[in-house]
DNA sequence: GCCATTTTTTGTCAAGTGTCCTAAATTCAC
DNA sequence: GTGAATTTAGGACACTTGACAAAAAATGGC
């Protein structure tokens, strides 16, 4: 399952906003509570997520939880937050990143997603929240403004590769590689049964989209034969 | 929204088995049901589709839904089974489709599969699947094995258009391929922000798909340079 | 029309949900 | 140490959920 590419972006599971004021052991339990609902949610799902049940897995009562959460949207929200803030800090390290040449750099960035979707964490809980905005406009919108942010970086090495390419296309085309990507995850995330083969098919995939990104001509995907 | 192939197939919504003995009345309601638990779920998600929902939704009391479907579960299995198995009839037609050339028909089952994507049926029920299936064994094997099926057209194609892959080979590129698609729901499935622009990802994704399919050599994806 | 079969109604059950409120305990700057 | 602010505990509320049981009604072959 180890790539060619070393990892040295590992995404990490919070990124937690520090309260403003209160006490420490204030601070401690709302982060507390985080974790412990991320923990639910990875690994028992959305709808074993209960007030109730996160109250009982970082050992706090359930009213003690409505302190810090009064309302279950609240936590949910904050949850969202911290858990896209976390992919959105390693999207924007990774587009600071030089030295090796722009496929190597496209190739690179497509290793860290399809490394980061074997993860247990992801591969577990991008699928709740594409359930979620479905039926959540707030949901849809955060997840779709981290997917915006991790396109940045595509975009950019999609443009040293093939500049002739129009703003408009080159975003198509990162478009399409990070969705490409993404579907991924119902296949060979972690324990799906193609598991195993994601080395394979990390290759096809970045050969097929280093292909399409050099070999696509300016107009070529609006109207062209 | 609409492609330059014509829509000779399109996924009815349900493939109801019908009901061995009973009135007429009875298969009725059966049938009544499962719609209405559909409806529920593509319009509101998997948390609505309760047993007092469905039962209201189709006129029906509660006790009498529990006589149709006496547990959750129940109703749950053959809804899949109702809503899955009509995607898979449709699989198996395209397969026996033939008169055009290996990378126009190749063409055709991605265009296909990316214009049901766009149908708000698919773009909703198929995340809550995919969620589903991370904590529930029985929905995970029923959607794989979907998903096993689909790429029997794709497998063929590929091995027309690249007659020297193994079959192996063959396998991995039609797997990502498919998942290659699924991936573009969140992103230009229904009411998702880049829905307009799915004719230019079909153009991307089916250009990227032949190139790749045809420029990949034996054993590249194993261990070549 | 009879009558066994099938379908429907009605009511109940225990368990779980989110939210709210009040009183007690703890923390920590002063 | 005192005391105000913060954190915890405990209980209660109204509501939803899936499951179950028994009586009532409708169906349709004979």
């Amino acid at each position: 399952m180890k790539s060619r590419f070393s990892n040295k972006f590992i995404v990490p599971d919070l990124a937690i906003v520090q309260r403003e004021g209160g006490y420490a052991r204030g601070r401690d339990g709302h982060a507390q509570i985080l974790r412990a609902a991320l923990d639910l949610l990875v690994e028992q799902g959305y709808r074993a997520m209960s007030m109730r049940r996160v109250a009982e897995a970082c050992g706090m009562k359930l009213g003690n939880l409505t302190y810090y959460f009064p309302t279950k949207e609240d936590l949910v929200r904050e949850l969202l937050d911290a858990v896209i803030s976390s992919y959105e800090i390693e999207f924007d390290a990774i587009v600071h990143e030089t030295g090796v040449s722009a496929e190597d750099r496209l190739a690179e960035v497509c290793i860290l997603i399809l490394e980061d979707i074997c993860t247990k964490k992801t591969t577990r809980i991008f699928p709740e929240l594409w359930a979620l905005s479905n039926h959540d406009a707030f949901v849809l919108e955060r997840v779709q403004e981290m997917y915006a942010r991790a396109r940045v970086a595509l975009e950019e090495t999609i443009g040293e590769i093939n500049p002739a390419l129009p703003a408009d296309e080159r975003a198509m085309l990162a478009l399409f590689i990070s969705g490409s990507m993404e579907g991924l995850t119902m296949f060979a995330g972690h324990e799906k049964p193609f598991q195993p083969q994601m080395p394979w098919l990390e290759r096809i995939a970045v050969k097929s989209f280093v292909q399409i990104v050099s070999t696509i001509r300016p107009g070529e995907m609006k109207g062209g034969s």
